[in-house]
DNA sequence: TTTTTATGTGGGTAATTGTGGATATTAATG
DNA sequence: CATTAATATCCACAATTACCCACATAAAAA
């Protein structure tokens, strides 16, 4: 079960944002609608269903509290992570924090990743995206990128 | 039984706080509305539960006193405990103390951390948070962290 | 094309929640 | 003991949110 693929859509004046119905049925099926949303360091938020985000917290609460980054990290990741569940129309509500942590306010595109989304603000998307295609891959990750194919 | 998420909060002129609905039935639960407040040294407080506050006590009690670190957390996280109970309306009253300490006049950021609450100045909140987005990760954690993949 | 079904979008209303203030109660001070 | 200050408890209004329904648009079928 894996999400996959690139969807714009749109929030509507309250921050609703409907999930595009091939997703749906996976969504339901796998956690009753109950999703968690929270934020990614490139400023796009993640929806993860429910169980699966549970996997990651436990990770991320055990992790020792006296560590900077480790701190940093579950004030950002647990910090904004928000119970969401569907509507009745398939929709959830995008709190104003989060939207306003990714910069969304009508215009979005949600990319399907694998076990979890990611939702980006259109303009932060493109223009995100066209950095990444000018960069050169200067081999920072060099040792495990060395073994992949594509 | 675990708290998350970001609310913006506020304290009224005599420094109440109301604790968010979705988190009050929890309190009440665990702890007849029973809290302790205390501070970080990021300058932010922190809001447990009464019988979690107490494990975290006993755990600091313990550390050997000679050390100066151990010392220096406990005269700061036992000294500035306080016990603070939700009134009929679901809020609590911070001290002047604690509001000082954090730098809390009006408008805070209340986060949930697991089995506690952080509440933090908004401005503060949202300088550090940028400041730990746009840090780079010297891997200080890399044991711990390189098994979680989000 | 026309009809039917499915999906996306927008709003109205009732119920809940946040916020401020009024009153009562306790503690503190001269 | 009287008077004032500080704290707690309660109540009322304002703002927000959740829930439901209606329409619009697009896709599918007849």
């Amino acid at each position: 079960m894996m999400f996959r693929g690139v969807t714009k859509v749109t929030l509507d004046a309250k921050g609703r944002l409907a999930i595009p119905t091939r997703y749906r049925e996976k969504l339901i099926s796998r956690c009753d609608g109950q999703t968690v949303v929270t934020v990614d360091r490139d400023y796009c938020l993640l929806i993860y269903p429910y169980p699966d985000w549970e996997e990651i917290e436990r990770k991320l609460i055990r992790l020792p509290s006296l560590n900077k980054q480790a701190r940093r990290l579950q004030r950002l990741m647990v910090g904004y992570a928000t119970e969401l569940e569907l509507d009745g129309n398939g929709r959830i509500l995008i709190s104003k924090e989060l939207r306003e942590f990714a910069g969304i306010e009508r215009h979005a595109i949600l990319i399907g990743q694998g076990k979890k989304f990611e939702l980006w603000d259109d303009q932060t998307w493109s223009q995100k995206r066209d950095s990444w295609l000018n960069m050169d891959d200067e081999n920072d990750l060099s040792g495990e990128l060395d073994t992949i194919s594509l």
